[in-house]
DNA sequence: AGCAGCGGCCTTTTT
DNA sequence: GGCCGCTGCT
């Protein structure tokens, strides 16, 4: 390869992109900011590893998403030309190390068709173990102690820890659950025996066997002689370990990450990870990506804005060349309803008078529940859209019944899809009859399959005509797996469908719903279809069931082919992460909602959500709008809303306010803006809105009237310029609605800038937009 | 054994 | 407002 070839291949890059990429061996960290191009940096170091005849097989690549590993995977096909990239290792880790356990999780144990157990089924089989061990339901609940056990198993924390660690234990015992120790090694022992991993076993055994095997350990560190990670700030430490172990031998280890996105420390993701990454390895090569290639200035200048009110960080200084762009629309509504409609003709507008594609428009939610409001509306402007993620097909219940047949049949042991289909549809096998073979099961060491299998030799106290069911139960099923043994997976699972009788369930049922059901089916039915014929032009692939079993177990909802057609994207922020769109409409920008209510009770849970809200943010490329609600239905309730404190943490600069009637609730300008009176700075600021009428937004006397009541403290002149705060100075004692009393420290700017930074009794120093900020002066 | 109807809990985010 | 599990009736 010479050096001409080679500087046309990275011609591409910038600097600062190419200095990565042509790093030779040994341990590089990248920290990339938002929109820098890690994705490129990435695929460009794996493609020129390639051509600096570095075996792919040797190469392995951790992604976010299955969906970016075939995406790089195809783009590196093309860079490096021929089938090379097929040999590549790529993918989550979760799918990377299930594929690895079927080969070598048999020195564990497990047999290579292993059940993935999804969290559902973590957490039914939790549920029936408490309730086997006869404990009060109301005090071990079955999502927490999953919950629970999840995160053990990511920190490592195995059942025989558990039992040594004194803290673990006495937690436990004072929160009342002294027993959860046992609920852990019965799970655990129950999984075994079921041949299940859940989620977290992936990582947890693969660590296992890392660590119990050094020849097993041996044979992945010299195949995967290079290793790269994608999104490093989220791994937790069960993978932190299994990265760690993998690159011991020959160092060469890259990891890009950004840590003003780490978002997932719900789940066991350590931020220090990558903190301290220059401390785990010798002779760390460090770059940085700062320039912003997908947004405008004002988007990511404001959203440096807000990390700006993070503490703990690296430092970072991202910037674009791009230009300037919009402000940052925020618009207010008064319920979520109306949110919705404003969202849907705001996308309605933009893509008649810019002539854009539905895929241009994203709308990002804190919660999937937030998502109903916006289809609603959506629906009514006949906008196409697409929802990711929330109840996804394969959670469904039909799809969950059809698939655990075919779980079945792969793998008899697994106890959780033998209760969830053993008597649907009903063939009179009730839950004492269950309970009686899960309780002989237990005592045998035997799998409930394995006992329904010995009925004839062994009396379990079941009648004979249970006994005659359980038989044909069993019947059917290893006939199912007679034709598994010659036929491929559609075959197979449309047989299962119209055998086992549930396609016929439905049918008879007739109702919409069960019209529906069945389509879902049917159309399950066709996904596996094509599933047989991908599998097909790949070489080592058979095409059968339990390949197709495995990806529906770990697919994400964005890893799935959903067709090309056009629609706008409706998904969680966490979703969202690595994507990026023209137009994104960020909804629900409420305290308790956006900050979480749930992740207010410390510094770091709050930065985790302004990290998620930066995130959000910096997926738009030209266009960001933000908007709110005044009052929510949630729990079916009508409730009332207040602003995030996020909104007020962007520069006011880069920002621009659609809601003219803002005057009545933040300013004592209610007065005017019932007697039409509008303020006149809003109603200029208004005009860019492509293709608006003035006063559209506005609120009709009705609805003031309304809103006036709910919140009769709006009608008050509380806080703002006007009259009471006028007295503020250095020194001031005052009190905020959110934050509590605090002493003023200093005042700057003027007028609508005037900005007072105040430290607060509860600890912290904030800067406060007068104009913004309810504030009450106690004493001047 | 099966079903309808009721009440509690829920929603933070996902592999 | 919806899901899940429990209860009590058939």
């Amino acid at each position: 390869m010479n050096n001409s070839d080679q500087n046309t291949f990275l011609s591409v890059l910038n600097e600062a992109q190419k200095a990565p990429v042509l790093h030779k061996d040994g341990p590089l960290m990248v920290i990339a900011g938002a929109g820098s191009g890690k994705t490129r940096v990435l695929t460009y170091r794996i493609a020129h590893l390639m051509r600096q005849e570095v075996d792919p097989f040797n190469i392995l690549a951790l992604t976010f998403t299955n969906k970016a590993a075939r995406e790089m995977k195809k783009r590196i096909a093309e860079l490096v030309g021929g089938s090379e990239a097929k040999n590549l290792w790529m993918g989550t880790f979760h799918s990377v190390f299930a594929r690895l356990l079927r080969f070598d999780g048999d020195r564990l144990g497990y047999p290579s068709n292993f059940t993935i157990y999804d969290t559902q089924d973590s957490q039914r089989l939790i549920s029936s173990i408490i309730r086997e061990m006869g404990l009060d339901k109301d005090i071990y609940k079955y999502k927490q102690i999953q919950q629970r056990i999840s995160s053990y198993k990511n920190s490592l924390i195995t059942v025989k820890a558990y039992f040594q660690n004194p803290e673990l234990l006495e937690a436990d015992a004072m929160s009342k659950r002294p027993r959860l120790g046992e609920i852990y090694q019965n799970y655990v022992d129950r999984c075994f025996k079921a041949g299940a991993m859940d989620f977290d076993d992936l990582l947890l055994r693969t660590n296992e066997l890392l660590t119990r095997f050094p020849d097993v350990l041996m044979k992945y560190q010299d195949r995967f002689r290079y290793i790269l990670v994608d999104e490093y700030q989220d791994t937790n430490h069960s993978q932190y370990l299994i990265v760690r172990a993998l690159a011991d031998r020959y160092q060469n280890i890259c990891v890009v990450g950004d840590d003003a996105q780490s978002i997932y420390s719900f789940r066991g993701a350590n931020i220090d990870n990558i903190l301290n990454f220059q401390r785990d390895y010798d002779d760390v090569g460090m770059y940085r990506l700062e320039q912003n290639y997908r947004s405008t200035k004002n988007i990511v200048n404001a959203a440096n804005s807000i990390i700006a009110n993070n503490k703990n960080q690296l430092e970072k200084v991202v910037w674009t060349a791009n230009s300037e762009g919009n402000p940052i629309r925020i618009h207010r509504s008064p319920t979520d309803a109306e949110e919705g409609r404003y969202v849907a003709s705001s996308i309605f507008e933009h893509k008649m008078q810019q002539q854009l594609p539905n895929g241009s428009f994203a709308v990002l939610y804190r919660t999937n529940s937030q998502s109903r409001a916006i289809e609603d509306a959506l629906r009514k402007r006949d906008i196409p859209y697409r929802i990711y993620g929330g109840l996804s097909f394969y959670q469904r219940k039909e799809i969950k019944d059809v698939l655990a047949y075919l779980r079945l049949v792969i793998n008899p042991g697994d106890e959780e899809a033998l209760k969830r289909v053993i008597n649907y549809p009903a063939r009179g096998i009730g839950q004492a009859t269950v309970d009686k073979l899960v309780v002989a099961a237990n005592q045998t060491g035997k799998t409930v399959f394995e006992v329904m299998e010995s009925l004839g030799s062994t009396d379990i106290g079941i009648h004979a005509g249970g006994r005659r069911r359980l038989e044909d139960f069993v019947t059917m099923i290893k006939s199912y797996q007679v034709l598994d043994a010659t036929a491929d997976a559609f075959t197979l699972a449309e047989h299962v469908a119209k055998k086992s009788g549930l396609l016929q369930e439905f049918k008879k049922d007739g109702t919409p719903e069960g019209i529906a059901r069945m389509e879902n089916i049917e159309e399950l039915l066709n996904g596996i279809k094509d599933f047989v014929e991908g599998q097909k032009e790949i070489a080592d692939a058979r095409g059968d069931i339990s390949e197709f079993l495995e990806d529906v177990a770990l697919a994400t909802d964005l890893d799935m082919d959903k067709g090309d057609d056009d629609r706008v994207a409706l998904m969680t922020i966490h979703l969202a992460k690595g994507l990026e769109f023209p137009y994104v409409y960020i909804v629900g920008m409420e305290e308790d909602l956006f900050p979480s209510a749930m992740s207010m009770n410390t510094r770091s849970e709050l930065e985790e959500e302004r990290r998620l809200f930066y995130v959000a943010l910096t997926r738009a490329e030209t266009q960001a709008y933000l908007t709110y609600t005044q009052n929510r239905y949630r729990w079916g309730k009508l409730i009332d809303a207040e602003p995030s404190r996020f909104l007020q943490e962007i520069d006011e600069k880069y920002i621009e306010n659609l809601t003219p009637e803002d005057s009545y609730q933040f300013r004592p300008m209610l007065n005017a803006a019932i007697f039409g009176e509008v303020d006149k700075r809003n109603l200029r600021r208004e005009k860019p809105v492509a293709g608006k009428p003035p006063g559209q937004n506005q609120p009709t006397e009705k609805q003031l009237r309304r809103l006036r009541k709910i919140r009769p403290q709006l009608s008050q002149p509380s806080g703002s310029e006007g009259v009471s705060l006028e007295g503020l100075k250095e020194g001031s004692l005052v009190d905020h609605s959110r934050f509590g009393k605090g002493t003023v420290l200093k005042i700057e700017g003027i007028g609508n800038d005037k900005k007072a930074e105040i430290r607060f009794e509860r600890g912290d120093v904030k800067k406060l937009l007068l104009r913004f900020a309810k504030l009450q002066i106690l004493e001047s």
